[in-house]
DNA sequence: TCCGGTCGGTACAGTTCCGCACGAAAGCCG
DNA sequence: CGGCTTTCGTGCGGAACTGTACCGACCGGA
């Protein structure tokens, strides 16, 4: 833990990444992908309420680092996510940023504005690539007001999040740089469709709140060990069980807790077991 | 950060306390005292809704350390503080407690149990002894989805307690422990009718997630620069500016979202700033 | 093909905090 | 009052991580 201001090439490079990709997400979707069904936050809200609310959704292109919004601008959409995953980030007075939970088409990602809060407290960032939709908030409000089958998967989800995030904030205090970075890798290839996690440790070592060059260490540890692959901004899972080994408990807690809150949802269609995990089947 | 077992007299101590107080609460409130008046949240519920939950609170001495209820266990109730402070806990598989969050008479504890929980998410345990009452969760939740008046303030005291998590995170991954002790005592200073905290270094180091011995040295840098004065499990806070200039951002930046999603409330008395700050005034 | 920027590996001194341990003083209880 | 427990102060070696720096390898673009 340090508080001497930090302010290394890779924190610089984060803001240029940022100014520069900025506003020009108004790309198409995949012509024919539904965000309805492709995101499974919505996919769980009643057929009546995505007939009213599907108009609205603006189909976004998510790029590597994209922001979606920057905590403390006003809260106006909500975002989902059809693949991909985003990152939900603190800012600090010395410039660092944290990641305090991540978001990938599981859920949604900026409730914040639904719950009466005018300005974000995070900042949203895309750390794998996707596709996705976004909505304004007083929308998607007025339709969570209307219908319980709305605010209940909201209600869900939100608690799902706060849930992540209070395991983050004792994992940070107290587990080890090599558990955290195992369980943001395992957590990470969840979300992903693909093995290969397009990240440069420079990255990682911003989202776990360490040194770059610490993170180089802890992960030539699980490349020795044959539980990754790193290659210039591309690491590759090769063994999920033994990188759920070296991590930390937490993983395994916040996981559980999100699949709970999910396929508790009665509005998941009987029978079926799409809800259940995130991206990947169980096991 | 460590990983390695922790199991110091502190957190054995935690234990017996928790053991021994559980289950003793049925205590009753001073007569005469309304906690649909004293506590904030409450208070900014519609009179109607009040109407109808005030048969259902049942009164609940709130003695120090007390455990409300434990991480995992069923979500069946929700907590209103009058006076006193609850943390919010995660326990970690070693036997150790950290504090991700406290809320005071400004706010509710156990909402989770609202949202669609069925296991509590965090712990919550008495910090600083008080008085209270306890709800049903079926029933408010009843009435939380009949009414907006009752369901604005649940999600927007959800916003603040998840941003204060949000930030709690990244604090502990990111500032030092005297910043850190500060802060704490900031906060628990705010939550306190009583300038001494019925607290001792070893429930500090506890929830700041860090040594026993750790806090004895900073808690002594804060009493030599003649901001606290520490005596025996009473901490008196002697300095407030002087603290908030040792404390971090974090202390700030939850203290001025807190405020600014419970002010919004278009519920409070006009014309009154009763509902900006938490206990006391703005400065 | 060469150049410049990015990315990853490594080293080293310095700092913070850990684990452990011991001791002194304060307060409680019989 | 005397013993016991709790609480706080302190010291020491070690682990984890920091800040900084340098270097080689890779990659894209001119």
């Amino acid at each position: 833990m340090r508080s001497t201001t930090r302010r290394t090439e890779l924190a610089r490079a984060a803001e240029r990444y940022e100014r520069s990709r900025r506003n020009n997400a108004e790309a198409e979707l995949v012509p024919g992908e539904d965000i309805t069904t492709s995101n499974r936050f919505l996919a769980s809200l009643p057929g009546e309420s995505l007939q009213r609310l599907r108009p609205h959704f603006h189909p976004l292109d998510l790029p590597l680092r994209m922001v979606l919004f920057e905590m403390g601008d006003p809260a106006e959409h909500v975002f989902f996510m059809a693949r991909g995953m985003t990152s939900l980030l603190i800012r600090l007075e010395d410039g660092a940023l944290l990641e305090v939970g991540v978001v990938g088409r599981e859920g949604a990602v900026g409730l914040a504005a639904l719950m009466g809060a005018r300005s974000a407290p995070h900042t949203g960032m895309i750390q794998i690539p996707g596709k996705g939709a976004r909505i304004e908030a007083g929308i998607l409000r007025d339709e969570m007001l209307r219908s319980a089958g709305v605010l209940d998967p909201v209600l869900r989800w939100t608690q799902a999040l706060n849930a992540q995030v209070s395991q983050t904030a004792a994992c940070n205090a107290h587990h080890t740089l090599q558990e955290r970075l195992a369980r943001w890798l395992l957590m990470a290839h969840d979300r992903a469709e693909d093995d290969a996690l397009p990240l440069t440790q420079d990255f990682l070592s911003m989202m776990l709140g360490v040194r770059r060059a610490g993170v180089t260490v802890a992960a030539n540890v699980l490349q020795q060990a044959g539980a990754i692959s790193y290659r210039r901004g591309r690491i590759a899972v090769l063994d999920r069980s033994g990188l759920e080994e070296v991590s930390c408990e937490c993983y395994a807690m916040v996981t559980r807790q999100i699949r709970a809150l999910l396929a508790d949802d009665g509005i998941a269609e009987p029978g079926s077991n799409a809800i259940v995990g995130i991206n990947r089947p169980p096991r």
